[in-house]
DNA sequence: TGCCGATATAAGGTTTCCTTATGCCATTGA
DNA sequence: TCAATGGCATAAGGAAACCTTATATCGGCA
């Protein structure tokens, strides 16, 4: 579902968030880069937009209502994530003059990599990362050819030829609508049942499919598809809206799960492992910058852990 | 510091979500309310704003690139807040015909209203709620005047007159700059140490200073302030640029902990309790929205513990 | 080859937004 | 009480962005 209009501008709420931090329309205007009215007129047009009174200006300086406050606090999760949209398609376009080159799987670029970039830039602003994505295979091809120092790709092994570590864990889960009769389930969900129920599926050839194909044939155990989908945007919003369970990274369905628009189903007596790994050249160490990055990728995980 | 310029259109953003979606560009223009061309030149903005090629147009269809999947999937992380800080704005201003008033306390209206109106939202649309905020002492007014049927409020006990219970944990933490010697210690904080060290600190008079001062006198300790700042974005700040450790709640800086632009101090042998509790009326029992509302924050509660 | 659906381009008008100039108000200190 | 100062709003004019309708172009498909 699209956006409900009337939406506010990020810019407007990024000025918001200076005027609170600076406690004048005047020095936030400056920072940036515009007229004093123009900030001004910004704010007007934002609390019209908003329909509450985010500042009082009836005692000179501007100050944040309570209102104001909420909004600011609400803003940031927003501005956060715009921050690392930014410094991921930065790092796209970033083709010469790196000091990193990171070649890394649909999965780990869209879902790990600008959490990482954001870290790197405030850690070490100086390291300028570009990003070459593609599936793991790939990937591994970009590795051997020298034309990447570091890569994160998904698999059970190590590819042959580069060395590699797990830097984060991952699995295939079973989603469906938080109507579906499964959440209500009191026991685990059999590896027999999933056979013989019509799952929504990513379309043959793409990693997921594959990774859980090879799962169930190890068991002796066939797949049924209800639905074969070409993305996985596409795959949630068929399960959401109750085409059937569906099977995706644990990775790719973190918000809908947190939001409540998706339950992950638990498994009694399979998993499907889909671990991220790190890998790099054999003969080619690591330089300063891959080290930088490495480390605060190991931090990351233990602070998730202890959280 | 301001945003990067130049920054893209939200509704663009939206707009090749759809497009996502939907596998047209056309379609995504209905859905949006807009005109066909209207929509392809947004795209076609979007893509010079980033310097990226979002969408392969050379097969009749829009089909997108793996850079466009990529920016999908990190413009969702921008849009799910979004829609948050609209219903969050939306429930501020609904003053009548809704069916659920809640009365929040500053700190709980910032972080965590927001996420339950959206589960609370999708799971059931029919609640509209709305929202006053003020501290925990203007919460408990209103919720014995009657003008609000569920209350969130901070603090160690129950308010007489009020049912009470604890829906979520929170404390204090102390707070240094990633660069700060503290990041560096083997050994936890004392609170004698933390006695002896001047501190940046939020106004007297507010729930985080007098919670943080009690604790202290109770083990006959004292705070030395370096700094007293009015809100807590200013706090962040002046941590963040270094000018020494502060005081803040845990759930106000889970976000610049996980980017990395603050760091948590482990203590020793204190701790600063902080608590949220849910607080109704004892002579009206919680109506079915109430209950619904509160049913969701306890699955939420349960699913984090998992996670 | 010719039709059809989908997208791009063109033209025109409206709206939005910014900048400079200026006026008003609150706070401050003598 | 009065002037000085810093800060915010308003006004006017011009530039830029945006949307709509109409039309051309292109790829797929029978």
């Amino acid at each position: 579902m699209p956006l409900t209009e009337p939406v506010p501008d990020v810019r407007s709420l990024d000025l918001l968030r200076s005027v609170a931090e600076l406690g004048s329309i005047r020095q936030a205007a400056i920072r940036h880069n515009i007229s004093q009215p123009a900030a001004s007129m910004r704010l007007r047009t934002l609390e019209l937009t908003l329909e509450l009174q985010l500042l009082d200006r009836s005692h000179g300086r501007a100050q944040l209502t309570s209102a104001g406050v909420a909004v600011v606090r609400w803003s940031e999760e927003v501005l956060a994530p715009l921050r690392e949209l930014l410094l991921g398609t930065q790092a796209l376009r970033a083709a010469g003059k790196t000091n990193l080159r990171v070649a890394a799987s649909m999965t780990v670029a869209e879902y790990l990599i600008p959490g990482w970039l954001q870290r790197l830039r405030t850690a070490h602003p100086g390291i300028l990362v570009s990003l070459q994505m593609g599936n793991s295979r790939h990937c591994i091809e970009i590795m051997t050819r020298g034309d990447a120092d570091i890569g994160f790709i998904e698999g059970p092994r190590a590819p042959r030829g580069l060395s590699s570590r797990v830097v984060r864990s991952d699995d295939l889960v079973v989603i469906v609508a938080p109507s579906h009769d499964w959440t209500h389930r009191t026991t685990p969900l059999t590896a027999k049942e999933l056979a013989v129920t019509p799952l929504v599926l990513r379309e043959v050839g793409s990693g997921t499919r594959e990774v859980f194909e090879s799962t169930m044939r190890l068991r002796g155990l066939d797949v049924l598809p209800l639905l074969e989908l070409g993305s996985t945007t596409a795959l949630k919003s068929a399960v959401e809206s109750g085409a059937g369970p569906g099977i995706l990274s644990r990775l790719a369905v973190q918000t809908e799960v947190r939001d409540g628009r998706l339950a992950v189903v638990t498994l009694a007596d399979i998993s499907f492992d889909r671990s991220i790994r790190l890998v790099w050249s054999k003969e080619r160490p690591l330089g300063p910058p891959a080290k930088q990055l490495v480390r605060l990728i190991e931090e990351s995980s233990t602070r998730a852990r202890q959280l």
